[in-house]
DNA sequence: AGTTCAGTGATGCGT
DNA sequence: ACGCATCGCTGAACT
């Protein structure tokens, strides 16, 4: 018997209907099932990172007949089970979260530390996540004459990031504040480039910080040996 | 002992170290620990739907002492297992694919079959996915005086959506081609009418076609089920 | 609750 | 391979 308020892994022949958001059905076959203690239920094929079906934390899960049957805010996923191959309880299961580097907010804060350097100017001051009505700007620094709206990518700038910026250039338009838009990151599309280029934006490449000092390691290593 | 190159699951007590695009480190404890046959890896804690650490399909294993370590394009995760309480493989697991409906291209091909009702004018022809240098429009609408381009959105329309049309009448506007940028969607945000307001975008509220025709019956009475 | 945005986004489809 | 858009995106932060 399975009980369905504890967490467990499942194997087990079925098919799955899945109704909410969008509809969608998988034919039987088996698949792989994990339900955690928090709601969260994944349905796994054979490949691929995603599951085919899901439902996020806080779904309620109930065993009718062959069918176990989660629901979560107008969401319904139902499994008809056919056979079960392997189940299992998870018991012991540790809740930890990763402690994670070179995210976004990690090369904004290096940006803002050599900001004078990387706008070739002087700047005053320099707000993170400046407010606009159309959005937050990541780094807003005040020059002599104008702003600089500046975004940051953690990765490769694409077309979209453009339009980002653009948004909020159209509010300091707006209060008749003069701003140059600007696009940090270690690498930006064709694309992008271009259609900075007709909207006057600048990019500028960034690299993060623990790359830069993996380059400062091996000039040491470099220095050493001359 | 771990056959690194067959799927399987595992239950252990272990420490990941990820690095590549970022770089992670999770903290030793119990966690679950799955490998499909594609190279795709996900250790999963005791919450939350996404992985904490993962790797997508195409990554190799390999079994160094106690540490098993996968590797793809420059991506490494490393698993430094101390203990194992369960280890499964997984023989039979089907490969199949979801069939979904409501989908954007559902909602794009039933605003096509209307197009004239939804527009409220008389249209002589329209372009699905018609490719500008900006990026396609979902829909391009031929009227009598003027262009419609049509952004089609699944769901709620946020104000990025607003951008992206955006993109594309700045193309119609280089070529000298009068033009009408539309959103259609069953919902919208506030930010995104405030913006398409200021930008003279028009919003459609349309539904999906399922929606309409009330055929969620089933539905309805399996919830009440429940 | 609503909105916006980052993400090791992944995935698919186009060039 | 790169570029771009969708996703039942999820998750987080802020209003």
């Amino acid at each position: 018997m399975i009980k369905v308020d504890r967490p467990f892994f499942l194997k087990a022949n079925c098919s799955i209907r899945y109704s909410g958001r969008a509809e969608s059905q998988l034919v039987q076959g088996d698949y792989l099932i994990i339900r955690k203690g928090d709601g969260t239920l994944m349905i796994h094929g054979a490949t691929r990172l995603v599951a085919l079906n899901y439902q996020p934390p806080g779904a309620i899960m109930k065993l009718k007949g062959n069918k176990l049957i989660s629901h979560r805010k107008g969401e319904t996923i139902e499994i008809t089970v056919y056979h079960i191959e392997q189940y299992l309880e998870i018991t012991t299961w540790s809740d930890n979260r990763i402690s994670i580097k070179k995210t976004e907010d990690d090369l904004r804060n290096h940006i803002v530390e050599h900001i004078e350097h990387y706008l070739g100017q002087k700047i005053s001051e320099t707000i993170k996540e400046f407010q606009t009505p159309n959005g937050a700007v990541d780094i807003l620094a005040v020059g002599l004459s104008q702003y600089h709206a500046i975004e940051v990518k953690r990765a490769k700038t694409t077309i979209q990031s453009c339009s980002q910026i653009l948004r909020y250039l159209d509010y300091f338009k707006e209060i008749e504040q003069p701003t140059q838009g600007w696009i940090m990151s270690p690498q930006i599309t064709q694309g992008a480039i271009s259609y900075c280029q007709k909207k006057h934006l600048n990019w500028v490449e960034v690299k993060h910080e623990s790359d830069v000092s993996n380059d400062s390691t091996d000039l040491k290593i470099l220095e050493d040996h001359v």
